[in-house]
RNA sequence: GGGCGAUUAGCUCAGUUGGUUCAGAGCAUCUCGUUUACACCGAGAGGGUCGGGGGUUCGAAUCCCUCAUCGCCCACCA
């Protein structure tokens, strides 16, 4: 078979991904083997690959490739979520490009147009991850939305209800104003932003004395309904039982004691907003306030809000601003750092509001979670630290607001009959709730048309918790012969921003409905951020395009580019570059198999005495790293195994190994070694493929016909072997001889092709095994022993061995005896510090006995190479 | 405000319980090179007071204290 000169992955990456395909080789199947399972981390269904997927899907292939290899039933489960506000918002968007507002449709109206949205959008991504060669069981593709994810999602609705563990409150939650839906404390997130602190006086009723509050919401003095002070603050003490007035409202309000008032703060006086702070709330629940929602739900102002109804909250910030100074009520504005929540999707200024949502009761929930992780060690993290941050928000925990005021998601199965708080049921069915709604009520007149379902949706990890279980039935189906054969699923890769959202949760839905962890390991990814450590955003405009990348360097340059800087539990900063690295990596993989597909092979011929010294050491040294490789596993430093690999196919087998064994020109290869080199490219490639699994599939079929079964993909990884720690040894002593010849050639400009002489003063006693390599990288005419020095000859020392290259013209005795006074230099300093550390009582006093052995090694090894060092010079001179 | 983590070569990172020549790797840089796989290459070289200061120890990049700088997470101070 002709092998391409050059590489092209292009086509090669799309014919071996059919392959894999047409083979079903991803597809998983229960059967006898053990289990290797990994869920992906489902990305939003109508999202685009972009390179934190990039990353994260490559370690997850790389995860189900090994374990592929190693014999596991492996089965990575892909799928998507349909990620509720996300979506909903880029449909409503959508939308009124096209002229039509979400508020003007029905219901069902608006969900068609969603699902025509998905079905356009949906599944792209997962097609891109075909690109790179993921190798998932797209027969189990899934949608946290599809049939039987949303059965499962009512079915964990109503086993939580019945356990009392979802409950319906009206308080306090998080209100974006422009998706207008309420979000979970998780959704918030804190900016820090500058702002004015405005001081206003209100005036005390029934005198003309004022009292000035402090406050960064002056619109919301329309819904005061107290001023508080604290008890202890005799500054306030005149006013105790007064009652003040709202300016621009002229309402009376009352002044209330709480210690809760920090006198330090502002002016020690504190206006009181029950329905738009949560502190106020609890203070208005402690003194008995009214409570004034000014607010519509898209945060403009009610009739509460009097001349400034229907104006946007920060429009009448500031007009307000402006009124109460002209009514001579603002005293002064100061500049003010604070911290403003804002929406995670929308970036909208979030609303504390006070409203009638569904909570999740945590408090139980969250024990056996807590338990896996930080005591038993059930579950494991990497990095490590992260238990911390889990710890802290689990220990911290409150209840979790799981209704959301979209259309787009699983609708909460809860029935109203009636105007009261509690007249409603929960029930997989219209029918089922008509049947509860009758036994509550009391009322047998009720009829269908009476029930009215819940608008609002579940957040959508309310359905991404159930993930591992729901994606092999086990909500609905327990005890299915798929979730007990995959279930726990080995790995889960993800990022650490959705620890909360996501990982924590599964954890409780583990426990809660399977009594079993979702997971044995959780690795966590670093963020992708570009070369100045900025995040990469579709905004910015820093991140480049993955499948751009992928035609540009191929899938494998992309993968290793990737995973090479990612280093275990830091962001990885992406360049370019690291995947031309990969790329040329693959260029060097395909060269030099090339060029040990182009050898004949002789069967007539010896194996040459280097051949076989070579073969000995690669053995060991490919062993040697297959060790290292699983240490890095054990640990998740895939990027650490990455380039022990790496480094063992350019450096050891390409530069080394190959050119050890490489027959003359023109001339054949002896049939053993042709074998054993075969036999190792193959190993290489087995430890390769999971981060390159083109190339290395496409290499394996050149080397042989394979039929499927023999497929590289599904083929055997290699086993841990012996590793002979002496031939290596021995092996790095020689490398250094070579580099010593190789330097005298370079800096006596003395080509490659002009054969050298070469003599051994062998003080060390070094067995001759590699002297037959020595001689051909070193291209010498022989290696000769002597007894003593050779005059007239360059010269090198490794360890207290000295070596010889007798030269043709006058040796410049002047830069060999500076040359060899520098060495000495060295060594006597170093022997100097050896020796003082060994003289030094208290040091062989304490000092294990190991460490005293090494030390007195070194002092001797220091001698004997100064003692050749002295002799060279005498001699020189 | 609380917690966690970091600081080692120009860059990105290793450095296992303190002890081999322990100061390392990859990339980048510089020099040389048409040696019959690969210039997407080969050979060679330079480069760090291990953030600063103190301490423990025979011995510290590694343990302790302190200062500095940078990240991340959490938190209702109007």
């Amino acid at each position: 078979m002709n092998i391409p000169d050059k590489y092209n992955p292009l086509e090669i990456e799309q014919k071996w991904y059919d392959y894999w395909m047409e083979h079903n080789y991803f597809h998983s199947e229960p059967n006898e083997k053990e289990a290797y399972t990994i869920v992906i981390p489902p990305p939003n269904v109508t999202g685009v690959l972009h390179m934190g997927h990039m990353l994260n899907n490559t370690i997850q292939d790389v995860l189900i490739r090994r374990a592929r290899l190693k014999g596991y039933n492996a089965c990575w489960v892909p799928g998507t979520d349909h990620a509720s506000i996300a979506t909903e918002a880029k449909v409503v968007a959508k939308l009124k490009s096209e002229g039509i507002d979400k508020a003007d449709l029905s219901r069902k109206e608006f969900l068609d147009h969603a699902w025509d949205w998905t079905h356009k959008h949906g599944g792209i991504i997962l097609e891109q991850l075909k690109k790179l060669g993921a190798s998932c069981d797209w027969e189990r593709t899934s949608f946290t939305m599809d049939e039987k994810r949303s059965e499962s999602v009512i079915e964990v609705f109503l086993d939580l209800y019945k356990k009392g563990l979802i409950y319906r409150g009206y308080r306090m939650v998080n209100w974006d104003p422009e998706a207008q839906t309420t979000l979970s404390d998780e959704e918030v997130i804190f900016e820090e932003k500058p702002g004015n602190l405005y001081y206003v006086n209100y005036k005390i009723e029934g005198s003309n004395d004022m009292l000035t509050i402090a406050t960064t919401r002056p619109e919301t003095i329309l819904g005061d309904t107290a001023i508080c002070i604290n008890p202890n603050d005799e500054r306030f003490s005149h006013l105790k039982g007064k009652k003040a007035i709202v300016p621009i409202a002229n309402r009376v309000i009352p002044i209330i004691e709480d210690d809760y008032v920090d006198v330090e703060f502002g002016t020690g006086c504190l206006k009181v907003t029950p329905a738009h702070d949560q502190n106020d709330k609890i203070l208005g629940e402690r003194h008995n306030l009214e409570v004034i929602d000014i607010f519509n739900d898209d945060a403009t102002l009610n009739s509460f809000g009097l001349h400034y109804q229907g104006k946007d909250r920060f429009v009448v910030r500031k007009e307000i601003t402006k009124e109460l100074e002209e009514l001579g009520c603002l005293v002064k504005v100061e500049q003010h750092m604070h911290k403003v929540g804002t929406s995670e999707r929308t970036k909208a200024v979030i609303e504390p509001k006070i409203s009638a949502q569904w909570f999740l009761k945590m408090e139980d929930i969250v024990k056996p979670a807590l338990k896996a992780v930080l005591e038993d060690e059930e579950i494991n993290f990497f990095p490590k630290h992260y238990n911390n941050t889990y710890r802290h928000w689990l220990e911290n925990i409150r209840d979790w607001n799981i209704s959301r005021q979209l259309w787009w998601g699983h609708q909460i199965p809860a029935y109203f009959y009636g105007d009261g708080v509690e007249d409603f049921v929960v029930g997989t069915s219209k029918d089922e709730a008509l049947v509860l709604a009758k036994e509550k009520s009391g009322n047998n007149s009720l009829v269908l048309s009476d029930l009215k379902q819940d608008d609002d949706v579940l957040d959508t990890w309310f359905s991404a918790w159930l993930w591992p279980i729901s994606l092999f039935d086990g909500i609905k189906n327990p005890n299915n012969k798929e979730i007990n054969y995959y279930y726990p699923t080995n790995d889960l890769v993800t990022g650490p921003d959705i620890i909360f959202f996501w990982v924590a949760r599964m954890v409780f839905a583990g426990y809660e409905f399977m009594d079993k962890k979702p997971f044995n390991n959780v690795y966590f990814t670093g963020i992708v951020r570009d070369k100045q450590r900025r995040k990469m955003s579709k905004s910015l405009g820093n991140s480049p395009d993955p499948i751009e990348l992928i035609e540009k360097y191929g899938a494998d340059g992309v993968r290793v580019g990737m995973l090479l800087c990612s280093a275990a539990g830091n962001d990885l900063l992406f360049e370019e570059e690291l995947c031309e690295q990969g790329q040329k990596f693959s260029n060097k993989i395909w060269n030099s198999f090339r060029l040990v597909k182009g050898w004949d092979v002789s069967e007539e011929i010896e194996q040459p005495q280097s051949s076989k010294v070579a073969i000995e050491w690669y053995q060991s040294k490919f062993n040697q790293t297959l060790q290292e490789i699983e240490k890095s596993f054990e640990q998740y430093r895939i990027s650490e195994a990455l380039m022990s690999i790496y480094k063992l196919v350019w450096d050891d087998f390409s530069s080394w190994f190959l050119e050890m064994v490489k027959p003359g020109y023109q001339q054949p290869i002896d049939a053993k070694t042709y074998k054993s080199v075969i036999s190792f490219f193959e190993n290489n490639i087995k430890v390769l493929h999971p981060y390159m699994p083109f190339i290395t599939e496409d290499i394996w079929h050149y080397i042989a016909n394979r039929t499927p079964e023999e497929a590289l993909i599904v083929a055997k990884y290699p086993e841990l072997g012996k590793v002979n720690q002496s031939v290596i040894n021995e092996f790095k002593v020689a490398t250094e001889v070579v580099s010593g010849i190789r330097t005298i050639r370079k800096n006596k400009n003395i080509a490659f092709k002009n054969k050298l002489e070469f003599s051994v003063l062998n003080n060390e006693k070094l067995n001759s095994n590699f002297d037959s390599i020595i001689a051909k990288l070193g291209n010498l005419s022989l290696v000769n022993y002597v007894d003593s020095k050779v005059d007239g000859a360059l010269s090198f020392r490794v360890k207290s061995n000295e070596y010889f290259i007798p030269f043709g013209e006058e040796i410049d005795v002047e830069a060999e005896k500076a040359k060899i006074e520098e060495e000495l230099k060295y060594n006597e300093g170093f022997l100097k510090s050896v020796q003082k550390k060994l003289s030094n009582e208290r040091f062989v006093n304490n000092a294990p006995v190991k460490v005293i052995e090494i030390e007195r090694k070194k002092e001797a090894d220091a001698l004997a190479k100064i003692e050749t060092l002295k002799s060279s010079l005498a001699s020189i001179s």
